[in-house]
DNA sequence: CAGTAAATTGAATTCGAATTCATTGATAAT
DNA sequence: ATTATCAATGAATTCGAATTCAATTTACTG
């Protein structure tokens, strides 16, 4: 019986239809190895002629690298950022990586996933869910670097990529005082999720280092109707207690719920953005920026996040020493019309 | 020298630790295998002590099986249709699948991703992204499925997975037409985007059905920008043509266009939608859906779709004959304010 | 032209789990 | 008691490419 077409060619066929060991082929194959430039022309058009190419798989078995990166996501992550899969998608293989996705419908399924991924021998790992100190190290115990994108941990020894947040709710903060603001509201995202709680924290800190005080909050889910809901509590009409007049600003952990506040203020409750109510946001969403919305707020620089995050765990597959392995890329404040940024007198 | 750290404990490992040979390890780990539960339940017991977990890599070199589903998709499926990509990757995930990315810039670079996620051994491929049919063959011939995913091929083996976007568009032009409307315009898609030229071409042949003639076309991009251009031109306040009067209803093969279109039209323009113009969309994103657009659009029935590809490809690796591949999933016409698409006196 | 260094090549081994096949032990049937 | 049957086990082989090491060829030196 003639070989059974079912099966993809090996080296060993390649081997034999140019009349050399299988060991040769190997090497025609490799960027430097001890190989005539003529042997390989040879056994490369072999290869083409047969439709060669090396098994992935075997190779991998025995050099321990696969190429493949485990990408840990919450469904979370995909449906408020959807950019972020796709940023790190080609970073991953601008550095020659292809990803394996790992969708975690829990932030706690992040240590099964993150074992999953090493059983499938992927060299390294992006993590854009938290994981325990315990699931981190049975990845770099076995030299699998592991690189958290947005998420923190205190284990210093990990390369970490993220927005920084904390400055840049402060600089939100600050503006938005420096703009004459002083009654604030703000809607939060899940109770543990750790992001929002960043945000939420490093907001109110610089609030109160300005001495303001009284802040309401309301605790959202992240999407637009807790926004909505939010907003139709926090600036109902008749303020129900005296020492709470309504928010001057409402300061929204994710653009979603902002959209949510937003909508809410103008058509439900018929207040006027920005003089009756500034809202701002965070994340900069593709929505925000149409007339409709033209949403104050705060853009993550996920491309550069991404690229960091990539060229990190490329490093750390080289064996480069990563010198800094914190990355916290400045967000960037992005004044449109919900909400001013500045004093009247400082605006060009 | 103790084995060092590094590499995971191996099938070895574990029969050494238990006192049983590696066969027998390997068996444990099979839900159907010759071995007592007595010796199994041992064996899981040292394999959990030494954190044992069977090698993927090794185990897909001799099964010819790795659980890894190569998913093809281009940047455009990733920016217009974001939720597409995590619904695939929990629709397969729930059939015991990894989906394996391969994100190509070109429609074009189909081929050569197809091959590189075979090389990686994946057990099959779901392409968002058009195949040629010798790409195609070269995977079918390694018997690794294809499943294409709002892609259509001329080859009928082939199963597919894609929204019907011929009854749909036929379906909304009809509904236009009752509700009254005879003057269309419709801003498509790219050139040589096939799903736009569908949508296009349905639309069209049922409006000339109907006796409809003289539809204004402007070729857009998929992006908002081009649908706030094409508005710009399709209704501008004063006619050139006598014979070209504004259109009253303009279809947009998606609804980014759509939003460019609405906003244009309401901000630039000043019309009134619906009274002065009706627009409609296709995809249903989710701005369009928030007071501010309330758009009527065509819903792609993603998640179905998702979970009705990975289903295909898991019958196809079960070798479970596939009676009809071609699967054509409804869209659902969602009636928003942009557009009315029944008679008034239809409406109850 | 002998003699050594350098460049190529091939045979054999390796990676880790699955599987075949022969063997052992136990149970059932006669 | 004795053979036939079956379940459980282990030794050895397999998957396909990379790599080590020895063998061979080629090139160059004095």
């Amino acid at each position: 019986m003639v070989r059974r077409k079912l099966n993809a060619p090996t080296s060993y066929d390649v081997a034999r239809h140019c009349g050399v060991s299988q060991a040769v082929v190997s090497r025609a194959f490799q960027a430097v190895s001890p190989i005539s430039s003529d042997t390989r022309a040879r056994v490369l058009a072999s290869a083409a002629a047969l439709g060669y190419q090396p098994n992935a798989v075997a190779r991998s078995l025995i050099t321990k690298r696969s190429g493949l990166v485990g990408v840990l996501l919450t469904e979370a992550t995909q449906r408020d950022t959807p950019d972020v899969l796709i940023l790190l998608a080609q970073a991953l293989l601008q550095q020659g990586l292809q990803p394996l996705l790992f969708p975690c419908t829990q932030e706690s399924d992040g240590a099964s996933a993150l074992d999953m991924a090493l059983s499938f021998g992927v060299d390294g790992v992006v993590s854009c869910v938290g994981l325990s100190p315990t699931a981190l190290s049975r990845a770099l115990v076995r030299q699998r670097p592991v690189v958290l994108f947005n998420r923190h941990s205190d284990d210093t020894d990990v390369p970490q990529v993220a927005c920084d947040h904390v400055s840049a709710a402060r600089l939100l903060a600050s503006r938005l005082f420096a703009a004459g603001h002083r009654r604030y509201a703000i809607v939060t995202g899940p109770r543990d999720a750790p992001v929002s709680t960043l945000r939420v924290d490093s907001f109110m800190a610089r609030l109160a280092e300005l001495g303001v005080s009284g802040v309401a909050k309301y605790e959202g889910d992240y999407h637009y109707e807790s926004g909505h809901a939010a907003a139709m509590q926090l600036l109902a009409a008749a303020p129900l207690r005296a020492p709470s007049p309504r928010a001057e600003v409402v300061f929204c952990v994710n653009d979603a719920m902002a959209l949510g506040v937003l909508d809410a203020a103008r058509f439900a409750l018929m207040l006027r953005v920005p003089s009756d109510v500034s809202v701002v946001g965070f994340d900069d969403i593709p929505a925000g920026r149409r007339p409709a919305y033209l949403l104050t707020t705060v853009s993550q620089p996920f491309e550069a996040m991404a690229r960091t995050a990539a060229k990190l765990l490329r490093q750390q597959l080289d064996d480069v020493p990563v010198p800094s392995p914190q990355v916290l890329l400045a967000g960037t404040l992005i004044e449109r019309g919900s909400a001013q940024l500045l004093p009247h007198s400082a605006a060009r």
